[in-house]
DNA sequence: CGACACATTGACCAGACTCAAAGCTAGTGG
DNA sequence: CCACTAGCTTTGAGTCTGGTCAATGTGTCG
């Protein structure tokens, strides 16, 4: 299974090298990783809170969100992983998790055991300082979250998301022009916003009729991104470099 | 001002220990950071969303908050830190901020140019170490937050916030048994729970007609702190090792 | 053809917001 | 020492965004 590897080496080296400058040695260490490949089928947790995380896991394929439960049962969704993330970066350090991550739909991941990647990042500077800098963007996301989710009213805490989906996934090139393939319910979009599903499938409608967005078959179309950003007050630097600004808005994947 | 350095290394030293083991060199590092002190007045900006840092910024004393504001005006606080905390680790590593940074009262600083930051860090395996694990566990009381905005109630909302403060508080020392002093006005509570200043007003009515917890002249006292927990659904955890579970609940500062 | 999960609708409810007016309190200047 | 101010807290009234409950569509998969 070399074609795992290699696409392995390129989503991280690609993703990483947008946020920091790697050399061939860096390069050569992402290659070296000991790695172990698995497929998590859709809605099956790949951790969960409390869990002692001794490997790393870079998503391959396929979408993955972090989530709490509280007591009640309410879910909080706290972010979404796509190809070339590592959901888990803080388990590196944080020995014990204080959240799940879950397979929004059959997911392809690599696992590289905690020992080796801080051997890596240790060895490699240009590789430590990238993963210690998407650390960082990471926390850079959460911020967003808690303005989106305790300061905007639902229609443009809902634009919000769905702006910063399609900024990040453009970055990837995972875009076929304004529309994307998404695995997202609207239930799930409901525990990412803080809103009740009922009340999202309403924003959505009226996002629809707005023609700014329309979601059918898990496919999302953006019918107008000018409007959708103001609308939603989006504004991109908070996901600092992940969003190569220059990235072609178009072009099929 | 060798008081001032003093200061600085046992507040560092402190903090850092908690959660990464230092040995002495990690700690001679510390005390000889390149380091400039200042006193900002009360509420006044340490820095501002778009600002490029070159130091870093360590509180020495006095609560301090990041937050962003809105295109309709509308504020709101991502963290709150206290002395011994660095609330711009990020800029470390992120050369332009996403958000301000405000002093909620007369606070004193001690500001590190990042150069000399990254220096220590790159030499000083224990205080790198230390560093990221701080700022991971800094992502970690984000994403409590996002569950916090997303997921809970107003009543409990406000109990939760209120519980991490407690509990940081009372792992540096800064408490007096069940009573803490804070700068936090009834906006600044509203501000960080995603609420309205006359909501917040009527659930520390509640709160404190519930005799979990009062607030007066700046000045806050847990009435009830087994169910404040309770109610808040407080669970420790995410705040990894920031607060050394064992620290003794009493004892003046 | 079910079964199941998700999307949609309608009716109703409530938690939280807004607006507006008073109280407080601490600091300021006369 | 006291009015005056500014900022914060408190209260009341009315509204509305968003939640709940429950039923009905719709689509996919075995």
């Amino acid at each position: 299974m070399d074609a795992n590897r290699t696409l392995l080496a390129s989503l991280l080296t690609h993703q990483l090298s947008t946020i920091a400058t790697l050399d061939a040695a860096d390069r050569r260490a992402i290659e070296t990783l000991p790695v172990r490949f698995r497929t998590i089928p859709e809605r099956r947790d790949i951790f969960r809170e409390g869990d002692k995380a001794v490997e790393a896991c870079v998503v391959l394929s396929g979408w993955v969100c972090r989530y709490k439960i509280i007591s009640g049962g309410r879910r909080q969704i706290l972010s979404l992983h796509l190809p070339g993330d590592i959901p888990d970066l803080q388990g590196l350090t944080l020995e014990v998790m204080d959240h799940s991550l879950l397979a929004l739909e059959e997911t392809r991941c690599a696992f590289i055991p905690h020992e080796a990647m801080r051997g890596a990042a240790d060895l490699s500077t240009g590789l430590g300082r990238a993963l210690a800098r998407r650390a960082l963007i990471d926390a850079s996301l959460f911020r967003e979250w808690i303005v989106n989710v305790g300061r905007r009213p639902a229609y443009e805490r809902t634009a919000h998301l769905f702006c910063e989906i399609y900024t990040r996934l453009r970055a990837l090139g995972l875009t076929n022009g304004p529309s994307f393939p998404t695995p997202l319910t609207q239930i799930d979009v409901a525990d990412a916003t803080g809103l009740s599903p009922v009340h999202v499938n309403r924003i959505l409608q009226q996002l629809r009729r707005g023609r700014l967005l329309s979601i059918k078959a898990k496919t999302a179309v953006i019918g107008d991104w000018e409007e959708l950003q103001r609308v939603a007050d989006f504004n991109p630097l908070y996901l600092h470099h992940l969003a190569s600004d220059l990235a072609p808005a178009h072009g099929a994947a």
